[in-house]
DNA sequence: CTAGATTTCTTAGAGGCACTAAGGAAACAT
DNA sequence: ATGTTTCCTTAGTGCCTCTAAGAAATCTAG
């Protein structure tokens, strides 16, 4: 309770930090796989089991590591676009998305762990610090979209163009957002979201290695679509 | 080298298919990690090593069923085709993606496993079976988009407007595909290929639940963008 | 038809994994 | 100073992959 921060805490904490440590060595070195509770133990120089006073588990372990991975993430995209602050909001939502991809290609083995790596049981409660961690990332690039719709709505189809089941399931996410986008706009939201990541995901899967070789020129392609779709090439400020 | 399957040779086929259909089951009622050499021979009725006189290692079964998975999609989408065979080849193209889409669904174990499980070294060698079937899964929309371009050419964006490097990307690509498709017409083909597939990985991969609870008129909403993309919505029968 | 080679399977075992149990030692609280 | 909490140890269970050595069944060739 006391602001007071006591000897056992800081060294707990320093431990905790020496763990994450070397799971991401671990990870990045010799891949996922590797990432064992013995494996990190040995590198923290203690035995196995002396790790489950830090983690109950090794999901447990795995998640809190990809809540790093996702802060890290969004806190680069948040390093984006508080940097771009006297830019246009058009040019920091790009900003965003190249910071998003910058990061995935610098740490490509994180970021495919962060995907590509199954979600546990106990990882997919909404309480636990990856899935709050999944939210903050995915919420930087909402938030933008939110102001965008606030200050030079983009264009959006007419909810009555869609089909009702994507209506229902439309307005039910929008109330989630406290209406902050009203359906039609969460879908336009959706649809670039589901480009920018899906084609992320892909390169990190190396599902598209069959064609390229380098991703970059493809992802400014997309984002130049996306760019159209939302009227951010329009040469007014946004 | 005789045409004649020698008893021991049937008997061989049967306990192959006899494993494969364990490890499936396994897979489908206990998830991907329960997959193991030591479960699947339990499974068949033998004692683990026993199953090394079959796959060399725990990689090489993996890949062999992810081959056998591969194949089924191919096959459930090589089937829409033929089975649309006096349709439009517009209809037998949007036939053959919600085939892709009906078989991931119905198999979601299965299209997890083929996206999600990472590709060992072993089964990213060029001549594995893995990486033949899904070759010969790529080929079943390609070569439907080859007969489009073909009999009646789909809009595509000027070689001129895309940057350098992709340009190079493209007519490499081009190229392997024996100029059957321009570098710009592979572009269009590629972004095709890259929203569906990407759509349908974020869906296995859960990465859209914070939004959509089903994906069905998502999809066809994807559809019905690349049938605009492709000009296949006009009426005249392509 | 029989003798050797091949294939298929067994058990035994090495080394690693996640995780539990039981206990010692240090740090802390009272 | 005493009792509690925390941290870490070793020992052990049962799983895993994979190797080794050998038995039994099957095929092949003289």
């Amino acid at each position: 309770m006391s602001a007071h921060t006591s000897r056992r805490q800081r060294l707990r904490q320093a431990t905790l930090e020496e763990i994450h440590t070397a799971a991401r060595k671990l990870l990045v070195e010799q891949g996922s796989a590797a990432v064992t509770i013995n494996a990190v133990a040995r590198q923290v120089g203690m035995s196995g089991p002396a790790l489950y006073h830090y983690y109950a588990s090794h999901d447990e372990l795995v998640g809190a590591v990809t809540a790093d991975f996702f802060r890290e993430l969004a806190a680069a995209m948040e390093q984006a676009r508080d940097g771009h602050a006297d830019a246009s909001l058009g040019e920091r939502i790009l900003a965003v998305c190249r910071a998003m991809r910058a990061w995935s290609t610098a740490h490509p083995a994180e970021f495919g762990w962060i995907f590509a790596s199954p979600i546990t049981p106990h990882n997919r409660r909404p309480d636990s610090v990856r899935h709050q961690a999944a939210l903050r990332f995915e919420q930087v690039l909402l938030d933008l979209m939110v102001e965008l719709w606030r200050t030079r709505p983009f264009p959006v189809p007419d909810l009555a163009d869609l089909p009702a089941s994507l209506r229902e399931q439309l307005t039910a996410y929008s109330a989630t957002l406290d209406g902050r986008l009203p359906p039609e706009a969460a879908h336009v939201f959706l649809s670039c979201w589901t480009r920018l990541y899906g084609l992320l995901c892909m390169e990190v899967l190396h599902q598209l290695d069959f064609a390229y070789t380098d991703m970059e020129p493809v992802y400014e392609q997309c984002l130049r679509d996306l760019a159209a779709t939302l009227g951010l090439d329009s040469h007014a400020p946004a």
